[in-house]
DNA sequence: GTAAGTTTCAAACACTTGTTTGTGTCCGGT
DNA sequence: ACCGGACACAAACAAGTGTTTGAAACTTAC
C-alpha cells in the first residue's frame, strides 16, 4: 500500500491516508518531526523493554550467552511485540533506514539520547561472547550488523522482489530472517580472527 | 564541505556551490534525474571497466578465486580508478546509499539495466568460491554484504563521529575498510555452513 | 563582418512542502 | 441553558522545489 517511507512522505498524503485533517498532526504534535519521533518511541519504548526483560531471564537460565542467543533474542522480542505476521516490523526498519542516510540528523540525535543506554547495555552482553575483538572490533562490527540488518529490512520489498524475479519464487520471510541472522553471526564471529 | 547527499540536495545548492547556473543543468543534461544518473555513470562506468580487467587477469594467474580475492578486487579497483586519498569514493557511496533507501525508482532500474549484467558476472566468479551455498543463499547473502557496504559507506562520516565520541581517537580508513571486507567475508563463508 | 548556432543568465512559472490562521463544531460542567 | 475549553476543518501562507522562458553574450563559420 505504502511503498515509500515516511519522513519522504508528505503530510497530505499520510493524512489523507489515515482520514484526518491535515493540520490535526501539528496540532496535537506540534510538527512533523515530533510526529516521526513519537512513532519511533511507539515502537522502540516497549521493544526495548522486553528486550531488558529477555536479557535479564536469558542471563539467569545460561550462565553464557551466545551471540546467536542474542540475535534471536533480538528477533525474538520483534516478533512478540508487534506481531510477526504484519509488516509493522518492516515498515519501521525502512523509516529507521531513513533516519541514518536521509539527512535527518535531528532524529538521529534523538534516537542516541534515549536509546544509546539500551543499545550499549546490549552490546556490553554482546562483548563477552566475541572474546577476540578489541573495543574498536566490537564497534565497527556491531555497526556492519546493524548496517545489514537496517538495509535489508529497509529494502525488504525491492529485494523481494529481485529474488522472485530471479528464482521465480517468492522467498519466505522466516528463511530471509534465518539467513540474515546467520550473516551477521558469521560476520560478528569470525571478523576478528583473522 | 558537503554534508548531504544528492538527491536530496537541491539544484540551487549544486549549482551555487559549482559556481555554474541554474538553468545550465536542464540545458545540459536535461533534467537532474539525468545529470544523477550521469554523475553514476562517470563513476561506475569505469569501474566496471576496470573489475572486469581484474578479474580476466586473476582468473589466468589463479585457478580458484577465493572470496577475499574477490573482495580486495573491489576495493582495490575503487582505489586505483578513483584515488584511496579522495573522498570521492564515500561521496558516491552514499549517493548508491540513497538510490536503495530513498524512493528513487528510476535510479534503481537505471542501475539495475546498466550493471546488473557486470554484477552477475561477478557473482558468478563468487558462486564456485562458496561450494556450500544454494542459489538462494548466493543471492541473499550477496545482498547483505552489499547492504553492509552501502550502509557503512553512506554513513561513513556518522559512523567515525560516534567512533571518535566513544574512543577519542579517529579509526583510520585502512582499517575500517579491513574489518568491512573481513565481516564481509566471514558472512559470506559461514552464513551457509550452519 | 555578419549571420547562424550555441551557451549563459536572471526571472518567472507551476507545483509541493510544512505550518499557521480563523472560523466553526462538539462536548462536559456549573 | 450556556459558557468555555478542546478539537476539526478549509483556506491561506511562506518557503522551497525542478523546470521553462526569452533575451542577452559568446563562439564558430562563411
Amino acid at each position: 500500500m505504502r511503498n515509500r517511507g515516511f519522513a519522504e512522505t508528505s503530510l497530505r498524503t499520510i493524512t489523507g491516508a489515515a482520514g484526518v485533517n491535515l493540520a490535526a498532526v501539528n496540532y496535537h504534535f506540534g510538527s512533523k518531526k515530533a510526529l516521526i519521533q513519537a512513532v519511533f518511541v511507539r515502537f522502540l519504548d516497549p521493544l526495548v523493554a522486553e528486550v531488558e526483560r529477555r536479557l535479564t531471564d536469558m542471563q539467569q537460565s545460561k550462565d553464557h550467552l551466545s551471540v546467536e542467543d542474542l540475535l534471536q533474542l533480538l528477533t525474538q522480542s520483534v516478533y512478540d511485540i508487534h506481531g510477526k505476521g504484519s509488516n509493522r516490523a518492516t515498515a519501521f526498519m525502512r523509516l529507521l533506514g531513513l533516519a541514518y542516510t536521509q539527512s535527518q540528523a535531528h532524529l538521529r540525535r534523538f534516537i542516541g539520547e534515549r536509546y544509546g543506554e539500551a543499545f550499549q547495555h546490549y552490546v556490553a552482553h554482546l562483548k563477552p561472547a566475541l572474546p577476540g575483538a578489541t573495543a574498536a572490533d566490537l564497534f565497527w562490527h556491531t555497526h556492519f550488523a546493524l548496517g545489514t540488518a537496517i538495509f535489508t529490512m529497509s529494502n525488504f520489498d525491492a529485494l523481494r522482489a529481485m529474488s522472485e524475479n530471479d528464482t521465480g519464487s517468492r522467498t519466505p520471510v522466516d528463511f530471509i530472517v534465518s539467513r540474515l541472522t546467520a550473516f551477521m553471526a558469521a560476520g560478528l564471529h569470525n571478523a576478528a580472527h583473522e
